[in-house]
DNA sequence: TAACTTTATAAAGTTATATTATAAAGTATA
DNA sequence: TATACTTTATAATATAACTTTATAAAGTTA
């Protein structure tokens, strides 16, 4: 599947046109064609004429005449709710969770599956077919009419492919869900890492609305990071960005499967809360949780509400986990492929260069799909002055 | 002035495919009308067309013909070197520096000012527009000509309007050289941070061409970074992303100017360097370095010469403050604005949330001009699954 | 030498937006 | 109440940019 950039015709034009109307609508709620004309900078008739195919599409609607500004009344025009879906999948541990939402963000129905624990994608993929036919058949929309299918999956994804490569609470690896479900069910599927779909939902409807650099940080099972960047969603070169989890915090803490000590999940995730609180119990802690019925069920819901009651056991388990989490944020890695050192550092590079390797290495993430490069600079001290150079060239080039 | 998007018309869409085929003729150095055509996606017939202005407006020119695929041979066509300039410009402390380029980014002219080390900020820019004007007039290149003017500044850039910030070092504190320079040449003037200039230079020219999310930090009188995510220079909200001079890497080290005990620009710069070895020396250090005439003007120049002799002294200088920047790399944070707790913590938020702010506040980079804020999600669990129904809608809204 | 390829351009057609003019529906004021 | 003026929306026409189809130019291959 070759992937070319689209072709700069009056298609693309048409088709962007749309979307940033479509865009300025939910951003506005409800916007005239006066408003868009104005808004967007095309001329009055352009908006209208865009405007009629998004009506007749059913994209939007025409939903009242608004307030006068001294002449005509308005006529308003707003996103069409219950035309246009989309589904979405998140896959936990031992629990599929469904939401049908169209394009205004309304949400329709929220679903729940419990799955096998160490359940395979293709049983995974298949108990999603099930079910989003389901929620459609139910409601009696029509394939045409969903968008897409995003799922969120707890583990590293490879950019480019969409496979899942590295799924360890699932203990999945190299899984192609997207290619499993596409041969059941006939929509565009996409998915995504579950601290970046969390950051993308902050993004378009949460408390990240208007913020472009942020960091979505998933305390749950596992640890990860959503990173938005230039409002977009970074990932680095591996799709790996945001997985902090393997971030050392305690260097004399607990072996973490990965193999190193101390990493960030073995030490702060709710599976370690958990277990913590069930072991220090075992060996006699005074707390409120003594008169728990299974102790090894014991979940984060009794640690949560003993420590709401006032028990010091619980709160306590839940402040260091805080504070590890606390520690790593301070220390999230921009993850970049490569790092480049120039200007002086470039005329003694090769006296150093090894030591600083070396250091960096010992001190940086070590997530095992992480690949490091470290180069000395070859321009040196001009490199500042032509890079401003480029600057005015970028335009011309589109960059 | 207002800053409005472009207008979605046949003109934007003309500067979109011009600017996409110099690109793709930069990248390739030189391509047929038929190269052209099959890269973008365009009809032959439109590639012929945007070639044609491009030729006509000399930003390209016929190099030759190429070799025969089994049919009429191409017409290769290639930037034109010397039509079109852009000047590049680093200002240091007590030093500016020039660099006149072509956009085939060949350099034609290479000059070096001092500069009263402290000099205004209105001072500089006259000497700029003076060195520029010269340079243009002994090479007798029209101002219409030039792309532009793009200005190298250690400190950091407001994002929006271009101004200075803060300089420290060269104790400027909201500068607005560009309003400055356009008084006095018409052109198009530019800005940047001095280690986001080298950024920029890399991915054009040097060492990143072809890699989209890489760091680069430079060893100068201070130490910043510049920082591309997908491609793109990454700034954060306030375009102090690459600040990393002041993060703390010895917390028992010497106060800096900004406050702080131990950043690394305090014991990993330059400057730093220079200053230990002198101190050192008086105080009866065993180096090579001994015999300098004036021990108050050593320079990095000598200390790194010493090194490459094999004195152990300056050896050791330089390995220190490659230790302190090695460290700091390890711990690049990705600088959001903005950081939102989601998941299982938002049940728990309310219990430990000031518990986190204080560790991270207290941990995390104290860049002046930051500000931090830590929120915790209003969805909770359901976020990653909202998340991924977003996915499918985001190419309907352009996002 | 004929058939086929590749490259480049010309002529005619399509599509999307711009311009200009006009209609529709309101406000403000004498 | 009538008139002038505004704002909003659309119709008719013009313009710009790309596509399609056809053709010419300049090669290669059997």
């Amino acid at each position: 599947m070759q992937l070319r950039k689209k072709t700069g015709n009056n298609q693309l034009l048409k088709e962007m046109n749309k979307a940033r109307i479509l865009e300025l609508i939910r951003q506005n709620t409800a916007l005239s064609r006066a408003d868009i004309a104005e808004l967007t900078g095309l001329s009055a008739t352009a908006a209208g004429t865009i405007t009629s195919c998004l009506l007749t599409d059913e994209y939007i609607y025409e939903s009242g005449s608004g307030e006068s500004k001294g002449g005509r009344r308005p006529v308003m025009l707003q996103l069409k709710p219950q035309v246009f879906y989309s589904v979405g999948v998140d896959i936990e541990i031992g629990l599929i969770r469904l939401v049908l939402m169209d394009v205004t963000g309304q949400i329709y129905c929220n679903k729940e599956i419990k799955t096998c624990k160490n359940a395979s994608y293709i049983e995974i993929s298949e108990k999603i077919v099930v079910c989003v036919k389901e929620i459609l058949a139910s409601r009696e929309i029509q394939l045409n009419k969903v968008l897409g299918l995003g799922i969120s999956v707890p583990g590293v994804i490879d950019v480019k492919t969409g496979r899942v490569v590295l799924a360890p609470n699932l203990e999945w690896e190299d899984a192609e869900i997207i290619s499993v479900i596409k041969e059941q069910i006939s929509i565009p599927v996409y998915i995504e890492n579950e601290a970046m779909a969390s950051a993308i939902y902050e993004h378009w409807l949460g408390v990240c609305m208007n913020i472009d650099n942020f960091v979505c940080i998933n305390i749950t099972s596992g640890i990860g990071a959503g990173i938005f960047t230039n409002g977009k969603p970074f990932k680095g070169n591996d799709g790996s960005a945001g997985e902090i989890g393997h971030i050392v915090v305690d260097e004399n803490g607990p072996k973490c499967g990965c193999g190193n000590y101390g990493c960030l999940e073995t030490l702060a995730s709710i599976e370690y809360m958990e277990q913590t609180a069930i072991k220090m119990i075992k060996q006699g802690a005074a707390t409120m949780l003594n008169n728990i019925e299974y102790l090894e069920e014991l979940s984060i819901n009794d640690i949560i509400s003993a420590a709401q009651k006032g028990d010091d056991f619980s709160k306590n388990i839940l402040l260091q986990s805080t504070r590890f989490i606390a520690i790593a944020v301070s220390n999230i890695v921009n993850n970049p492929s490569t790092i480049v050192l120039g200007k002086e550092f470039t005329k003694y590079s090769d006296l150093v260069m090894s030591h600083f390797i070396e250091i960096v290495m010992k001190k940086s993430l070590k997530y095992p799909t992480k690949r490091l490069q470290i180069l000395s600079s070859t321009e040196g001290l001009q490199s500042s002055a032509i890079g401003a150079a480029i600057i005015p060239l970028k335009k011309l080039f589109g960059r």
